[in-house]
DNA sequence: CAGGATCCGCTTTGATACTG
DNA sequence: CAGTATCAAAGCGGATCCTG
């Protein structure tokens, strides 16, 4: 087995579709991907800065996961202040046409007042 | 507010990517979909026999939310032995190009070994 | 036939504190 | 800076039984 599915799949027609959910389904992974395919390059806090909400738990976590399905490479400097940097992989890249389409059916369908701003409801 | 989300979203740059995906990101809302794509119309007992693995309880849940969502349409006939009819709206045919970039994605880059068979794996 | 109601457990997510 | 460890809450998914 090369991958260990996070959760079961019962392959019925569609099941690739739940795949690929499954590998990008998490509840950040999808922005992750998303600030990759932005800033091409992204070190640890500065992830956490642009998401204030993830916590670094949550983080590691999709990181570790993501890297772990060979989405994203993790390049860390052996230096004194840690540095530690994330990008795309080969593979990761290949799922810009699909983060673009979930991201251009969400700009589309979405109605905004369902997308609770971080700190501005008063 | 038109839709309560069900998960809370905290609108960084790609916040629409989670928002689409908080539609249909549920364990089984994309075969759901891919079956009504495929079939135009479902009963409920239909996609029962289709996810045999899928219980009634997580039918009706998936089911009512996309219902919710504005998804699917849910036709009810009232005759004595119930019959229920549920089809795409509007709306969720509009997902289609997302359906299928996931599904292509997942055709092409998932290994055929994560994908673990219902009852085959001896 | 098409659910509704309950009860239960695992997984995910989160808050906090600590470390090399 | 970039995590790890622990603890607790919530949500998701499931099994079973019941009903109009």
């Amino acid at each position: 087995m090369s991958r260990p599915p996070r959760h079961r799949l019962d392959c019925a027609p569609g099941c690739t579709v739940e795949a690929t959910l499954g590998l990008i389904g998490g509840k950040w992974k999808g922005v992750v991907l998303y600030l990759l395919f932005e800033e091409e390059v992204l070190r640890f806090n500065e992830f956490r800065r642009r998401l204030p909400n993830l916590t670094q738990r949550m983080l590691t976590a999709q990181l570790r996961e993501m890297e772990a399905d060979g989405l994203i490479d993790r390049q860390v400097y052996a230096q004194v202040p840690p540095k530690v940097e994330y990008r795309l992989s080969a593979r990761g890249r290949t799922l810009e046409p699909v983060v673009r389409a979930l991201k251009a059916w969400g700009d589309a369908h979405i109605p905004p007042d369902s997308l609770a701003p971080p700190a501005a409801a008063a």
